[in-house]
RNA sequence: GGGCCCAUAGCUUAGGUUGGCUGGAGCACCCGGCUGAUAACCGGGAGGUCGUCGGUUCAAAUCCGACUGGGCCCA
């Protein structure tokens, strides 16, 4: 028998990949299936688009990989995907900074200085700077987008369906201007949204003073009000001291004898060693009293530097008495309001002091802050000074530390459909389910207006222009811009800054000329837009439909307070349904030793060095095989050792296959096989179970039980069907069953490459391809273009159930030969097992015995009540005993002919190892000449002609004595007893 | 300060919603086996206060409460 293939060996993960790679990219597979089927049903998804002037780190191979595993599936399903664009986000402060760093701006005025429309230009072109540093980890990792028809948050197109939807919300009265007290960063020159502010916070240390402020009323006498902050910055704009109505205070007398005011529950944290009482009374007392400023700054007028009352103050931090600052709070601000004292802030965009205080002018917020400080104690006026660990926001973006500052802002109302984004939420499969009522749902439940305006450069402009009368004119589209501008506009028209500014646009109302509100809007408002804007809805006909969510999204959980929520917000507001049906959440990525990975610590793996060195699939199998919904450790040792076990052990199945199926020039089966055999109807039924079981977890969208079943079906196939099967594979004896065995292996290997086709592409393509016979020659042969599997087998769980048992008899059994000390080389006569078979084995008949007694190298089985048991004693059996109760027992001692026989097999065992140390094939012919003696000698000589045929040995000489030493004789000792052989490869 | 999640063998973890037989695996370790998958495969062993404390119960890893530690989010 002549064979014209070496040997296969299974190739490594990265091999596998290159080959299918190369499968893939030489016919366009990829291309070719991205969308599904046209005709199919509707499957609704959007790409989440990423940002791609920064390269991609793990957390965005993760998602992918979640992604990838539901479109594949629901291509096999038959759906058409819509859409299965790749999205960028292009605009926004990432790029921004980008480019002032190039420069080395610090300011805005500089950017302008240095021409808005040329610092645009260079954004635009540094915005995909790192396009193909994603697309080529998105090829890596096996994830099938449409990246030559992108949808990109810069496009004209993808800006006017943004301006359609802010105009649909403005005509709602859900976009208003507004003046709020909003986070800011000073570095940036641009309020924040609080989902942004969000991704900010920080450990940081600042100082935490507490502050004299003498009270100067009549009546009082001279004592002074405790006041304390983490912000000494925020004094020089001090306009009010708040209190509240039922706190009770007390007025202390130091042993200096000065008298200071502070909450009673404050007292014994500022003077633990004690101090003298003089007065309780409740904060009514105090509102109107007039004190002296930390600073005198020509603030706004009448009726400041007084105290009020306020519900909001406390006592479990602080003194009881809250310096109020409008300009700088919230709180402050609505106090401010009310009391009508107005406001003043010493602190122009760039956070820095003006002319206001010649103490820190010039200096920055946070900067003033130990000048200030040094001031007030040289004044008298600081009581104490320390400093705090605590969390402050810092900018998402550049990391400056972020103040709250009033400004003008354009709003989202969200505050308004609290109600519907809670209504609306409540319709969504979340995975894990918990984040519906929990993180997103308290989340929605306090949702705040949402602060739209940016006052940046490279954004989607605000299409809003105000005229001199005050009437606003929201644009909604390039045509009904045109038709207020004089002369239209330009063709193609671009519609950011500056060409948008430049436009002489007439009001609605009155016909003036009308300018553009100078702001851009908050990225996160582009990508929530994109299950519409990427259509150019409403201004092209298009797959979206407004009535429906889309069915699937994923991302990691940061994206709760980002693109998950800006879709849901835009969706309640703009069509009063869900943005979408299911949302797959995978958790944040930690390093090997469990640490939160960060490029600033150094220890984040990089994607693409790793997709490089284990392959996409380990990757794939390993993110899938843990609970990607927790925070999970990643490293290259755990990513490999993952995907070892089970991908690794497929190869090895496959190449096993391959090696016999090439040996015997067998096809592929055509069909199912007909399975008469118990193992084939087995191993059929569980490649059913395995498929049923992956249909139903990937229908409800979570992979992580289809994961779990196909290592299961890997683990059997290679535990039980293939050990258990090894003999039919090259027996002459029943030329049937090895061609059963054959058929049935194939066909399960070509059955679990559609099944793991949506979770391992790479290994699933190269099974069907090498398998399949399909010789990777055409983009139709595909594994992913073959549908999702209807039946692979007849389920059998009776018989699954007997096989577990028979199983479990067998690792009894091994255990009683590892206890009696006999290899199982060595057959033993029988087993005996202590009473009835159970119904489920005794179905399986003398199949199922024959299996086992297989599986232990024992010649026959047999059963017999447990009353027996004693027919079975120590000294020639070794019996296992469950609480008593006999289960089985094995002689300790094989019977000399059984010896002979066991002895025969491990000479033939040591010629085959020998064979295949000379780099034999199987099919090679050799000669051999074997010298043995006594016993070993006669083994030997009973079976000369099996052990020929076994070996491909002509001539095959056996020898009373030992060989002659020479270069090609190998000797063994063998349980004391020597033999030697030589082995040659025959010329053919 | 508030919310969500997590805590099981050296490491990674299943189980927990439906409390119930000796809490399963894998890796690593020790011992053994197998050998036409061989950097593969199989078996056995050792290794666990199921974070701590308390409660409910005949019975708690599982339910409840408090606490400790970790992660994330908010203020």
């Amino acid at each position: 028998m002549a064979v014209d293939e070496p040997e296969s060996a299974a190739p490594s993960g990265a091999g596998v990949q290159r080959r299918v790679l190369d499968y893939w990219e030489s016919h366009g597979v990829p291309t070719r299936g991205l969308d599904g089927p046209p005709d199919g049903p509707v499957f609704r998804f959007s790409e989440g688009p990423p940002g791609a002037n920064g390269v991609p780190h793990m957390g965005h191979l993760v998602s992918r990989v979640i992604k990838d595993v539901q479109l594949r599936y629901r291509r096999m399903r038959g759906h058409r995907i819509v859409s299965s664009k790749g999205g960028w986000d292009c605009h926004g402060l990432p790029v921004e900074i980008a480019i002032e760093r190039r420069h080395g701006f610090q300011s805005r005025k500089e950017i302008e200085a240095y021409g808005v429309e040329r610092f645009c230009e260079e954004c635009r072109a540094a915005t995909l700077e790192y396009a193909a540093v994603w697309q080529e980890m998105s090829r890596r990792v096996g994830y099938w987008l449409d990246y030559d028809h992108p949808y990109r948050t810069m496009d004209p197109t993808y800006i006017e369906s943004v301006w359609w939807s802010l105009k649909a919300l403005y005509d709602r009265g859900l976009l208003e201007k507004g003046h709020y007290v909003l986070p800011y960063c000073p570095r940036c020159e641009t309020s924040l949204s609080s989902h942004e502010v969000a991704q900010g916070y920080r450990e940081a240390t600042d100082p935490s003073v507490t502050i004299r402020f003498p009270i100067t009323g009549p009546g009082i006498g001279r004592r002074s009000l405790l006041v304390w902050t983490t912000t000494p910055w925020t004094l020089p704009a001090n306009l009010l001291v708040a209190a509240r109505a039922d706190l009770e205070y007390s007025v202390v007398r130091t042993a200096e004898g000065e008298e200071l005011v502070l909450a009673s529950d404050a007292v014994p944290r500022y003077f633990p060693d004690g101090v003298a009482e003089v007065e309780r009374m409740r904060g009514t007392a105090f509102e109107g009293l007039s004190y002296e400023p930390p600073f005198a700054t020509p603030g706004p007028g009448p009726g400041r530097y007084r105290v009020v009352l306020d519900g909001f103050v406390t006592s479990t931090e602080g003194t009881g008495f809250v310096h109020i600052a409008p300009s700088f709070g919230p709180d402050d601000d609505r106090i401010g309001t009310r009391e009508k004292v107005g406001v003043f802030d010493p602190l122009d965009d760039r956070g820095v002091f003006g002319d206001h205080l010649t103490l820190v002018r010039g200096k920055s917020f946070k900067g003033a802050d130990p000048i200030l400080i040094r001031d007030l104690e040289d004044r008298g006026r600081l009581f104490r000074s320390e400093t705090i660990r605590h969390t402050y926001p810092f900018c998402w973006r550049c990391d400056h530390a972020l103040l709250y500052r009033a400004i003008d802002s354009w709003f989202v109302r969200t505050s308004r459909f609290t109600d519907g984004l809670v209504r609306n939420n409540a319709e969504v499969a979340w995975i894990p389910e918990y984040l519906r009522d929990g993180r997103f749902g308290n989340f929605l439940t306090e949702a705040k207006d949402w602060a739209l305006s940016r006052s940046r450069y490279w954004g989607t402009p605000l299409p809003i222009w105000e005229c001199p009368d005050g009437h606003v004119t929201c644009v909604g589209g390039f045509a009904e811009l045109a038709e207020r501008v004089e002369g239209g506009l330009a063709s193609p028209f671009d519609p950011h800054r500056v060409p948008v500014d430049r436009l002489k646009v007439r009001c609605r109302s009155c016909g003036a000329p009308a300018r553009r509100e100078p702001y851009t809007i908050d990225v996160w408002y582009e990508s929530g837009a994109a299950p519409f804007a990427q259509f150019h809805y409403p201004f092209e006909p298009g797959p979206f439909d407004p009535q429906r969510p889309l069915d699937y999204v994923a991302e990691g959980l940061d994206q709760t307070r980002g693109w998950f929520y800006t879709m849901h917000v835009l969706a309640t507001a703009l069509f009063e349904r869900p943005a979408f049906t299911a949302c797959l959440v995978n958790g944040m990525l930690l390093d090997e030793s469990g640490r939160k990975m960060s490029k600033s610590k150094g220890n984040a793996v990089e994607p693409l060095d790793l997709l490089d060195r284990v392959g996409g699939d380990a990757a794939r199998w390993a993110f899938l095989a843990i609970d990607f919904t927790e925070p999970m450790r990643v490293s290259e040792a755990i990513v490999a050792k993952s995907a070892a076990r089970t991908i690794g052990t497929l190869r090895n199945v496959v190449a096993f296959h391959l090696g016999n199926a090439r040996a015997d020039r067998l096809p592929p089966p055509s069909g199912r096989p007909s399975a008469a055999g118990l193992l084939d109807r087995w191993i059929l039924s569980r490649l059913e179970g395995t498929r049923a079981a992956v249909d139903e977890a990937l229908g409800r969208f979570d992979p992580r039980p289809a994961a779990t079943a196909v290592r299961e079906l890997v683990d059997d196939l290679s535990t039980w069907y293939v050990r258990r099967s090894r003999p039919r594979f090259w027996s002459d004896d029943d030329p049937a069953d090895r061609r059963a065995a054959h058929d049935t292996l194939a066909y399960v290997l070509l059955g679990i490459a559609r099944v793991i086709a949506p979770l391992v592409p790479f290994t699933a393509e190269w099974i069907h391809q090498e398998v399949g016979d399909h010789g990777y020659t055409s983009a139709d042969a595909s594994v992913h273009a073959s549908g999702w599997p209807g039946s692979l087998g007849l389920r059998d769980p009776a018989l699954e159930d007997g096989m577990r048992e028979l199983r479990a008899l067998a690792e009894v059994g091994r255990e009683l030969r590892q206890r009696a000390g006999v290899k199982s080389r060595i057959p033993l006569a029988e087993m005996v097992l202590f009473g009835d078979a159970s119904p489920a084995v005794a179905a399986m008949g003398p199949d199922g015995d024959r299996l086992l007694a297989d599986e232990l190298n024992v010649k026959r089985l047999v059963r017999v009540p447990a009353s027996e048991r004693s027919h079975y004693p120590d000294p020639g059996w070794v019996v296992r005993e469950d609480d008593s109760v006999p289960r089985a027992a094995l002689p300790r001692r094989p019977t000399e002919a059984l010896l002979e026989e066991g002895l025969a097999r491990e000479v033939a065992r040591r010629l085959q190892q020998r064979r295949k140390e000379l780099g034999l094939r199987l099919t090679d012919q050799v000669r051999v000449a074997i010298g043995a003696e006594g016993a070993l000698y006669r083994a030997l000589d009973a079976r000369r002609s099996a052990l020929a045929k076994e070996l491909l040995a002509e001539p095959f000489e056996l020898l009373e004595h030992a060989l002659p030493d020479g270069e090609d004789v190998v000797a063994w000792e063998l349980d004391g007893v020597t033999f030697s052989a030589r082995v040659s490869r025959r010329a053919t």
